[in-house]
DNA sequence: CAAGTGTACTATAACAGATAGTACACTATT
DNA sequence: AATAGTGTACTATCTGTTATAGTACACTTG
């Protein structure tokens, strides 16, 4: 279910983040689902429950989940449209970086090709 | 020239080698012109010398500049061609994030008027 | 020679990330 | 009550990266 890469200069911690966010968004983890324990991850990644706990902490901190002590810990029913939300807040990210391309002078077409090959609408090329 | 912020989660000397990029990206820095040199973009920035070069080691390594010790450090023929290339490889990350929105249930033409935004392109709306 | 350039080192400090280990509280199950 | 599995809260330590400080040397131009 995760997938955790070492190497990446990515933190471990906001690896967790990201993939459990993209697991909601996806509709893989849904409202009222069980996140595995900090224990069974931690074995199952071979990483330390302080970073599990630590990437549980900031998505709890995000209300994307609670903590049911002595219980679990599961996806609030909020989870989705937050992250949906959240993701809107990405768009400055992609402007950003179109900005720059376009002072590289690669043209528009190309970016939008880029994004629209991640919807699954192939160019009419 | 440069601007540096000290509390951003990059570090200074990737936002200097960033920052050069787009310095020839957008043609204000062009082939044969001189880079500011360590010592001087040091005082300037309040940035200590080797932080700077290593900046710049590292803008050398790409073929962006060249080093002429005792004299100077210039801008390449190929710099606007290879910062272009690098563009390009850029494209990945938008569609990785493109991806994540899909995923979200972003609608693609968000993340297209994102893009044309950023051409300077208003949207039909 | 002097001034300004690049280069190469060592040493140190500061911080973030990750690990190790321990301890305790809570809940459900038996 | 006992047990197992959960979350939580610490402290300590290790490591790598980033940044700074300081020194020294080589090169080029004027």
């Amino acid at each position: 279910m995760y997938q955790i890469d070492r190497f990446a200069r990515t933190p471990i911690y906001e690896q967790i983040i990201d993939q459990t966010q993209r697991l909601i968004a996806t509709g893989i983890l849904k409202d009222g689902d069980q996140l595995p324990s900090v224990r069974m991850l931690s074995l199952e990644l071979s990483v330390n429950p302080n970073t599990l706990q630590k990437a549980y902490a900031e998505l709890e901190r995000r209300g994307l989940c609670v903590s049911a002590p002595g219980n679990g810990r599961f996806i609030t029913p909020d989870a989705l449209r937050l992250v949906g939300e959240g993701m809107k807040g990405r768009l400055d990210e992609v402007r950003s970086i179109a900005e720059e391309m376009r002072a590289a002078g690669i043209p528009v077409e190309d970016v939008i090709d880029a994004v629209q090959s991640a919807y699954g609408k192939e160019t009419k090329s």
